[in-house]
Parts: C-alpha cells; structure tokens; sequence
DNA sequence: CAAACATATTCGACATACCTAAATATTGGT
DNA sequence: ACCAATATTTAGGTATGTCGAATATGTTTG
C-alpha cells in the first residue's frame, strides 16, 4: 500500500482502473479531462508512477495498470463501495454524505479494517468486487434484516440475501446448488440443533449440514 | 474544520491539547520534543496557525489553544477514542492496530460521522476509555431517554438509538442482524422475565435472548 | 546588574507534491 | 509526406512542511 498522504497517487491509480474497465490503454488526454488536470500533469504523474512500478507507461502509448498498481486501485474502490455500504445502511447517512466521506475514508482505511466492516454490514462473495462498475452499488450486499438459516424457525420461509462464510468453498458448493441470492427457501425442518437443516429450495428439497445452512442469509418474510 | 489534506496541523493541535490539559500555555521546546521534530519548525507551524485563529501565540511566550483551536483538538481526540473504541470493540481489531488505523482515520472522519459510530459503539463500554491512550473526560455520549429492550413493556416501539455491550461479538452479531441506531422495533412479547425477547425488527420478528437484548437501547414513542 | 544559560526565533535552504501554459515532439491516418 | 490529434518537455508557480545554524530573548544567579 502507499503510504499515507498519498491520496493523489492513489487517485490517479483508481482513476486509471475506472478508464481502463475494458482492458485496453488509457490515453494521457483522456485521463486529464476525466480528472480536471493537464495532460503535462498526467504525463509527470505517470512517469513517477511508473518508476515506482503502479503502471505499465510507455510514452506515447498510454497508461495501463500492473499487477501491483492494479490491487491498489481494486482495494480502494472495494474501501469505498464497503463505506458507503457501511455509512449508509449501518450509520444512515444521507447518499451525498456517504459519498462523500467514503472518498476520503477509502484512502485512510486499511483493508483489513474494511473488511471487518464488510463483514458486519453483510458480505457477499465477491471479494474482487469483479462486477463493480462506478455506481458503487454492487460490492457488498445491503445489510437487511437477514438472519442466517440456523436462526430460522420451521416453517419461516423468504429470500435468500446473502452468502457468508470464510470458506470460499462452502459459498461455491452453495452456489452450485443453487443457493444464490434472490431465491426462495423454506426451512421445513431440523434434525437436530447441531445437526442438519432440511430446506426447500424452489422446488427441489436439500439437506444442509448446520455449517453449510449457517452460510446462508434470508430476508424472511 | 480544516480542509482534508491539513493532518499535520490538527496534529499540532491535538498535541497542544495534550501538553496544555493542566491549563498551562505550552512551550517550543516542550512540544518540538513530544512531536519529534525541531523548534525551528513549531515555531513556523505556530505562526501559520495563529494567523488561521487556532492558537494563541506571542513570541517568546508559549502557545495555547483558542476557542476554534480547542474545538478541532477536541473534535480529533474524542473521533481518536470512538475509532479505537469501535475497532477494538466492534471490529474485533487487536490494540495496536486500532491504535494506529484510529489515528489516521481521526483525520478522514466528519464528527457526524464519528457520532453515529459512537452510537452502535454503545456509550458506557468504556466510560474512562481505558483502551486510550491518553485520558479523556469528554468521550461519554450525551445522555439520552434510552432505556435498554429488557426493561420496555410488550407493545412498546421505538428507534434504536445505540448498542451497548461489554462483549463486542454480541453488538457484531446484532449489527449483522440489523439492529443498527435508527431502525424501528417494537417488543411483541416476553418469554419471562430471564428468557427471550420477540422482537420485531422492521418486517421481521426476531427472537432474542436477555442477554442480546439488553445491549440494545431504544428511543420509545 | 550583568554574565551565562536555557529557550525561542529567524533565516536560508531543501524536499515533495502538486499544478499550469506554452513550446516541442510523435504518431497514425489519408 | 503531411497534418491533425495527441503526448511530452520545459520552465515556472504555489503550498506544506521540514531542518540546522545563526541570532535574539528571557531568566537566573553570582
């Protein structure tokens, strides 16, 4: 990570990322419009940027992010989504506050702290934000009422919210089920407290085990 | 406020505070020594900041705080004692890296947003802020109305207006159940008086234990 | 009261991180 | 092979914050 007191640095590497969506290189023009600079600003910038390994630059030829420069640019825009998520849905701030704030926080915060808050405000499982485009919508899942299948009661039944669990696996084997946010399910019965949880999905009926079943986040109605 | 970007002066501010507690106008030296750097430069930074009306200076004389001067230092301190509160507490961080992410963030976070934060934090956690570093008399949350969910009658309703808890795991599980300052419950029914709480959290009814349910703080109607 | 000592200030210089505007260079298309 | 678009270089500016050394002030004490 950059240090701190490096918010343009960083700014420039998330800006980048934003142009570079598609994969190809960013113009220096391009860059300078979309952030209100000079394109002499850009040009400066990226030979600094460059001699310290964030982007691969080639003049003349346009800016693209490397590897490293690529996860700065991912975790800040993952901070922010996950500050706005978080000031939003958990401290209900107003929607231009909450922008607001979480442009300055995202540069402040380290990761790991917002991937604590990302886990209180209610996780999905996507931790490469891969499907985030700029509207910062779409990271985190919006906290709700949810509450996990273990804590439902028989026969609740409603709208699966989110997946978390630290298991990467566990939410692929759920999602393989088709365990996936916005389908119905009812739990129609426990064997045990500690043991597994029968639940319909759809129209199918699956055992889960209580590790598993405890994944699995629903809006009950 | 000072505008983002100015952490350097809120510094000389915070630590003015803190050699000045006792009331006394504090020296170059004294405070050259604590900030680990040299007169020369306090001096300068003391200018800058009596021309902004955050201190006051006379030459040779010390510096103490103005009214503005002292709202920021105060401002920065207590924001010190809510991040480091909620990301020990909360986040479940360990003290030294709390310690350290809450001094970078008392820069980035409005006081608006720190309040909130205060209030999920729970307000008598940590009255005489024994996880800070350095004592405060001013990070208890102003009084409320609240009364804790245990002692409302079946039938009231309310606002969350803060969680409080010794046990940090049970404000993350309430928070990721949705029990955040500002949403509406209503108590439906007790168990007994040792065992559960039905409580209706927006759309849901939840069931809570006694001990879960004491942490959370309502503004009844 | 006047040295001597502690403390504080000024000064010149430097580093970094930005920025701009205008002159110059390169590229790629027709 | 030229031109227009695009990019880079150059020269310079502002702001923040730092240091070290020379200088000035305040205070103590003989």
């Amino acid at each position: 990570m950059l240090d701190v007191g490096n918010d343009s640095r960083e700014d420039y590497l998330i800006n980048i990322l934003r142009l570079s969506e598609d994969g190809t290189a960013v113009g220096t023009s391009a860059l300078a419009d979309y952030m209100g600079v000079s394109p002499g600003s850009v040009t400066e910038m990226l030979k600094v940027l460059k001699r310290e390994g964030y982007v691969n630059y080639e003049k003349y030829r346009g800016v693209s992010l490397t590897e490293s420069g690529y996860r700065i640019a991912r975790d800040l825009r993952r901070k922010h989504h996950i500050m706005e998520r978080f000031l939003t849905n958990v401290l209900d701030m107003d929607k231009d506050n909450a922008h607001e704030q979480a442009h300055i926080m995202e540069h402040a915060i380290s990761n790991d702290a917002a991937e604590r808050i990302c886990r209180i405000t209610g996780t999905n499982v996507d931790p490469d934000c891969a499907t985030c485009t700029d509207p910062c919508t779409d990271s985190v899942s919006p906290v709700s009422i949810s509450i996990s299948v273990v804590e439902m009661k028989v026969g609740d039944s409603g709208t699966i919210s989110y997946l978390s669990t630290e298991d990467g696996s566990v939410a692929r084997k759920l999602i393989s089920m088709g365990f996936v946010p916005g389908r119905e399910v009812e739990l129609t019965s426990v064997v045990s407290e500690k043991g597994a949880r029968i639940i319909r999905l759809g129209d199918a009926t699956l055992a889960l085990d209580r590790n598993m079943a405890s994944a699995i986040f629903v809006d009950v109605r």
